[in-house]
DNA sequence: GCAGGGGATGGTATAGTGTTGCGTAAATAG
DNA sequence: CTATTTACGCAACACTATACCATCCCCTGC
């Protein structure tokens, strides 16, 4: 199966079984089912590092014989989103796995425009930063979209400048 | 007319007209036309400091008597994010004037969830913050999508903490 | 004035993304 | 085993955005 590795090597077997194992027992304390049909969505989004638009997931769904429809994989997205197991990236349209679904975060996103993967920032810093700015101007702060686009350190050594990295 | 006005409180007619000048005389120092339809489009958006979607500025324009399809619209915006007159905000699909097109400008967006109102912040300090993290990381950034969604200081004090603002 | 060229606009069709509503099935509770 | 809740299948629809082609307008050179 071809899918991206993240330009951060690791074992991706390994941080797809974490990560299922994870989510079962998130679900487990919170007392919500992980079902067969989320689980399997879930895991979806962890074999692509890279974020998955919910009519890519749709499509591989139906490859893999069950049979779903739109509805069917937004309302599985929005529970796993609710149980904080993976972010939608609002300018993609798309969805990506938590890394840390048991800390609370605003997700920051680095997004490589060459290979497609999304590195997930905890980023302390930035979000003092918002806070503060935020705070001064007396703003009430409900949910921060955070997100980066450019070219990710693998690929600017990969094509040493070509796109514009240098 | 019924605009919403920004929280803070400002000469209307004054910022959309002002707004309109600077338009008219980037597109001069440009090089670029600012078309009866580009104009009315950006006016239509300074209106309002409301994010429009793209089929709201359509509705309008067909009430107005102007014929126009989506592409029309979308032309005319792509037109417009170009020249740095109007942003779009990803998580709301839609677009917003911007009050600093002569500058370059990151722009990071606090936008109310009450009253809709959209303010576009500087945040140099924001800024750094991402600088820094993500320089740390090996990345480099094209582009930032900022956007924060809650409650502005007027909601807070009108609705006195029923919201959720405290 | 007249032809040519490039930017701007009109218009149809279609692709891509997300939601509503309702009925059925499966799981949990009593 | 029945009642209740929760999840799933499915049809239809709404919203957002783009591809493509034709026409028009404006400017320039002749
Ligand atoms: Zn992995
Ligand atoms: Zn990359
Ligand atoms: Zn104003
Ligand atoms: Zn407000």
């Amino acid at each position: 199966m071809t899918h991206a590795l993240p330009y951060r090597t690791h074992n991706h077997a390994h941080c797809v079984t974490d990560a299922m194992d994870e989510a079962r027992s998130l679900c487990q304390t919170a007392g919500t089912r992980l079902t067969q049909l989320r689980a399997q969505i879930l895991e979806l989004i962890w074999q692509s590092h890279r974020p998955l638009g919910a009519y890519d997931i749709l499509a591989i769904l139906n490859d893999q014989g069950r049979k779903a429809a739109p509805p069917t994989v937004y309302r599985t997205l929005d529970f796993l989103q609710g149980m904080g197991l993976v972010h939608r990236i609002a300018s993609l349209n798309a969805f990506v796995g938590c890394s840390q679904p048991s800390h609370n975060h605003n997700g920051c996103f680095l997004i490589c425009e060459e290979c497609q993967n999304v590195l997930e920032l905890s980023a302390d810093s930035i979000r003092q930063a918002i806070s503060k700015e935020t705070g001064a101007q007396g703003f009430k702060v409900r949910e921060t979209t955070l997100e980066i686009a450019g070219t990710c350190p693998a690929c600017i050594n990969k094509d040493g400048g070509k796109n514009g990295a240098q």
